[in-house]
DNA sequence: TTTTTATTGTTCCATTTGGAACAACATGCG
DNA sequence: CGCATGTTGTTCCAAATGGAACAATAAAAA
């Protein structure tokens, strides 16, 4: 079944002057949106809150500073979702005896149970809505995205 | 020069559950909020109001339903955008003689002049973002992108 | 026809959001 | 050392956000 779509309201995608701004910013919209709210229906959780999850998941140990840069939010967004997330007894906080401005961060088991059954929600969604890709076109969209995201995370120093 | 980054924070991008879904976010990310907040910071719109602007300077007529769709956000967000682009004076509205529901919006000519601004701020961040693609993966990743997004905006009707 | 169901745009309200200022600590420079 | 500058995490506050309910209109069903 080929996509015919939405009265014509897509022509847009070939006739924005930023085309691939977006049609990235729309996948991200159309992956994320349905995803979050799941999460937030299913778990409570906000946004920031899944993302520090995740990225303590992929790390041993954090500084709140650290996650926000890999996630390019704001500090203070960071900062309350560690409370949350510490007073539900998903993280663990130590101070950094080298330096005391920051706190070490790590995940707890049942913070990592909860990341498991959350990152379900998104690799479903998007498989879902990568779905028409096949799987060559799905290797090089990868591929591409990778580079290009190396490239912008060293953009801004 | 290679892309060497951020001690290796980005290593996320290896091993992260739905690889495709945080890399195209992650580009989302770095693509538009230092676009919006100059944005923000220069002519005061909120990203419901560009996007408004947006679509209606590729469509001639819509209703607020309508950008609601292409855009993925809610409709209260799109009222609101709607009425201050109204008291602005960058956008005309008329009821639709056929459903008294809807309401016809169109841009005007200096809310064009308004977008043909603002589009320079997101082509230019897009292409600093994408800088490190060559011509040829430019172009793949943009027919990609473009098939995955048409598929998208099939999947929730 | 009348009744039910769906759609559009709006308002209400609680929550989320991010900029700015802040205190605590660290680093660089005289 | 003493002073300026930078960094981390936090709080404050105003603004943006999105779900839910709503009135008005339209379409579908009975």
């Amino acid at each position: 079944m080929t996509d015919v779509n939405t009265p014509d309201l897509m022509q847009i995608f070939d006739t924005i002057e930023y085309p691939e701004a977006y049609r990235i910013t729309y996948l991200a919209n159309a992956i994320v949106f349905p995803a979050y709210a799941d999460i937030k229906k299913d778990f409570g959780l906000v946004r920031a809150e899944y993302i520090l999850l995740a990225c303590l998941s992929h790390f041993d140990v954090l500084t709140a500073q650290e996650v926000a840069r890999i996630s390019r939010r704001p500090r203070n967004t960071i900062s309350r979702a560690v409370h949350r997330m510490l007073d539900e007894g998903y993280l663990d906080r130590a101070p950094d005896p080298h330096d005391g401005r920051q706190a070490r961060l790590r995940i707890t088991s049942s913070g990592r149970k909860l990341h498991d059954k959350i990152s379900g929600y998104l690799s479903r969604r998007q498989d879902e809505v990568l779905g028409n890709l096949n799987a060559d076109e799905r290797q090089s969209l990868t591929h591409l995205l990778k580079k290009a995201a190396l490239h912008a995370a060293n953009l801004d120093n």
